[in-house]
DNA sequence: ACCTATTAATAATA
DNA sequence: TTATTATTAATAGGT
């Protein structure tokens, strides 16, 4: 295309070469523009001219960035020093960490779990009621630890109460059976000191020292 | 060029832009030689179709690092700082996820959880709760529901035996103490019916009918 | 992938 | 650099 067919090798002529150059540079930019636009395509090219200039065109869609990183991507070539890469693996690295972790805590919280076999099943289970121990220990330590004292309190003293209740109607009941067979055995001294009678002196006896129903409520457990 | 001409506009049929882009791919490729050669200098050209393939030319004399790395110093555009930073920053973003995920877990493994209120404490414990739940539904109801009421059954049984003995125990101290009683009082009326002595009289008073400690175990069901 | 009419690019020139 | 233009190169549409 031009008055005259050209070999393509390098052009010795100094001014001829500039010429060709900006001609072509300007025909290889349009044609890079035209093929983002025709065919909807990401395209980076980038010229530098033998005197040093730099002229660039990128597609408008995206950036030169994103072009080489996913040229890199795509080649395995390492475009990036070894401090990308690094920062590449690490990110990697991190990334797979956070989507396990992400998996576990959804299991902890009993999602996505229908797939799991019976012994993932334990494990979780026994990972729960392990931190739920924990965390009740905790948490009864506080407040709830608190209140749960308060209640054995109550439970204790209403028991001692019912305790010394029963106690004292007990005792009160002793010391009247003493009260009377102390009475009895004063009024048989006195009025019939002599006369002897075995059976009359059972029947007389103390009523505290007769065979007792004891206390119907310990009865019942026998 | 061509048959007629075309406006620079986006091929919309399919077929025709994949057409195109493979002509003209190859047609900017050759430029894209022919100007690195004719006026020796250095091009960079890159071309990811829209199906993800991608189409690279370097001039010979260089690398694309290269060519990318006096791209940068020229335009003094942050071609790789751009990158680094991104990079640096996902890592950031990615390490906090991590950490916040890595302390829930913690959480719900009921571990690092002193510095907590009540409040979290709760929340956590919901949570485990829920988790919980929701795997035993999951789980194996019928092994491990056996096995837990077994153990339950296993637990009551014991339960029930130590309460059976403790009272059989007491039964037979009961027992004791009346036959005690008992002949105490038959000695006491046989070997000296007139001999009335109330100290006597109350030290002499059966053992069950003194003021007892009341058994606490079977105290607690009244 | 090939063909080719037609358009586009550009070498030589000014 | 830009403009002209003869000539070659690229390619659109069809096969």
């Amino acid at each position: 295309m031009g008055r005259g067919k050209i070999e393509i090798k390098r052009i010795e002529n100094s001014s001829n070469r500039q010429v060709t150059f900006s001609k072509r540079r300007n025909g290889i930019l349009k044609k890079a523009k035209e093929i983002s636009v025709l065919c909807d395509t990401e395209v980076s090219l980038i010229i530098c001219s033998s005197s040093g200039k730099m002229h660039q065109y990128c597609s408008p869609s995206t950036t030169l960035v994103d072009i080489l990183d996913k040229y890199h991507k795509q080649s395995g070539k390492k475009l990036w020093d070894a401090k990308h890469e690094n920062l590449s693996n690490e990110i990697d690295r991190i990334k797979k960490e956070n989507d396990s972790m992400q998996i576990k805590l959804r299991h902890l919280k009993g999602e996505d779990i229908t797939s799991l076999n019976h012994k993932e099943l334990m494990a979780i289970e026994d990972a729960l009621e392990n931190g739920h121990s924990g965390i009740r220990e905790k948490k009864n330590e506080k407040i709830e630890g608190m209140r749960k004292n308060i209640n054995l309190d109550s439970f204790l003293l209403n028991f001692q109460g019912k305790m010394l209740e029963e106690e004292h109607r007990y005792l009160n009941f002793i010391l009247g059976q003493q009260e009377l067979a102390k009475q009895q055995r004063e009024m048989t001294i006195e009025s019939n000191v002599r006369e002897i009678d075995t059976d009359h002196c059972t029947s007389q006896m103390p009523f505290a020292f007769r065979v007792q129903p004891i206390q119907p409520n310990l009865q019942k457990r026998i």
